[in-house]
DNA sequence: AAACAGTGCAACCGCTCTGAC
DNA sequence: TGTCAGAGCGGTTGCACTGTT
């Protein structure tokens, strides 16, 4: 298993290409064809290594590569794949004709993990991570008070909202603040949250008893309240979210994009799952979106993406990126109702 | 205008795999 | 079976470019 000389050793040049090189190496290969690139800088009147050769023609200067930005169609196809075959370049490289390795990871890499962390997603896993995000934005959103989190209580599995709650908890770190809110909005609650059995007003420690309780036990550890490193340290992507945007109720929606994965993901299969109280009718009719049918269906989530938004700008593929996560609200749910 | 920080990408490094001998 | 060279792969680096202060 010997390893290639090291360009170095020989006293070969190494560094940036000139054109006068290219010019050498895409003449010599057009007449010799590619391969023997151990002989082949010799043969061809250059001061490099075959390795360097080879990179230089497979990666820059093969006429069938495509030069350019990456196509929204591209750029799906990369995030897919990568969900299935991991860092496999070559393999990923190997369904975009015209594409090389090199440029798919040096994609990969700069763009498409970036704005995945961003999205709170994490890049390998391709699972939603809320210790990716800025929680510290999300839980200081004016949007994100407790009577909009209650408020949701309608439509989200109850376990989701317990989450939720034990976040606004963990923020403010007073639990009986929270427990009086909660009675202040009783309307919006399940009466069992908020009465013991024989129907008395809980007290705070009671309160804090059930929401440890009814968090499944892999999200939160501690019978009390969780500090907020706590909750980030469990595994919170039973409750994604997204601080890209606070606005016009744009939380709730990105919580609803909760994309779902292979195995291992931290997030239900079914979405509708996540929803507690919406009417057989209004599932119907969020089916019928053809997108938001493909949030639902496993496991390929992210095919919507490209009937949500077809940008070109960094901004609107970061908005598109998270259209991969993301089904069209349809107008039987308006979400400002719920905000 | 200069200094600095951030970003993107070409190229390199070092390792593994494969096939010939 | 072991050795070797060629080829391929993923990770990392270095530098030019751009934006910000």
């Amino acid at each position: 298993m010997g390893r290639s000389p090291c360009c170095d050793k020989n006293g070969l040049k190494k560094g940036p290409w000139t054109p006068e090189e290219d010019t050498k190496l895409i003449q010599y290969i057009q007449t010799h064809g590619p391969g023997n690139w151990r002989t082949l800088p010799k043969n061809a009147g250059l001061q490099r290594c075959g390795k360097s050769c080879r990179l230089r023609w497979t990666n820059y200067l093969r006429p069938d590569i495509k030069r350019g930005r990456f196509s929204f169609e591209e750029e799906e196809t990369i995030i897919q794949l990568h969900s299935v075959l991991g860092n496999k370049w070559s393999a990923i490289a190997a369904r975009l004709p015209g594409r090389t390795d090199n440029e798919i990871k040096n994609y990969w890499n700069t763009h498409i993990r970036k704005r995945l962390l961003r999205m709170g997603i994490d890049p390998v896993t391709h699972a939603p991570r809320l210790d990716l995000l800025d929680l510290s934005s999300i839980l200081t959103s004016p949007q994100l008070n407790l009577s909009n989190l209650l408020r949701l209580q309608t439509l989200l599995n109850p376990e989701a909202l317990t989450l939720a709650l034990n976040l606004v908890a963990a923020n403010s770190g007073n639990p009986d603040g929270l427990l009086q809110k909660l009675q202040e909005n009783q309307t919006f609650l399940n009466p069992h949250q908020l009465q013991n059995q024989d129907g008395t007003a809980l007290q705070p420690s009671q309160f804090a008893n059930i929401v440890s309780q009814e968090t499944p036990s892999n999200l939160l550890t501690t019978p009390s309240f969780p500090n907020q490193d706590q909750c980030i340290q469990g595994n919170m992507g039973q409750f994604p979210m997204n601080s890209t945007d606070h606005s016009n109720g744009q939380i709730f929606q990105e919580n609803l994009t909760t994309p779902t994965t292979t195995s291992g993901s931290l997030i239900p299969t079914d979405l509708s799952s996540f929803f507690y109280g919406v009417s057989d009718q209004m599932k119907a009719d969020m089916s019928e979106n053809s997108s938001f049918d493909s949030v639902l269906s496993s496991p390929a989530p992210l095919n919507s993406a490209s009937t949500y938004i077809n940008g070109s700008t960094e901004d609107e593929r970061e908005s598109l990126c998270s259209g991969l996560l993301r089904f069209d609200i349809p107008e039987c749910l308006d979400l400002a109702d719920f905000m």
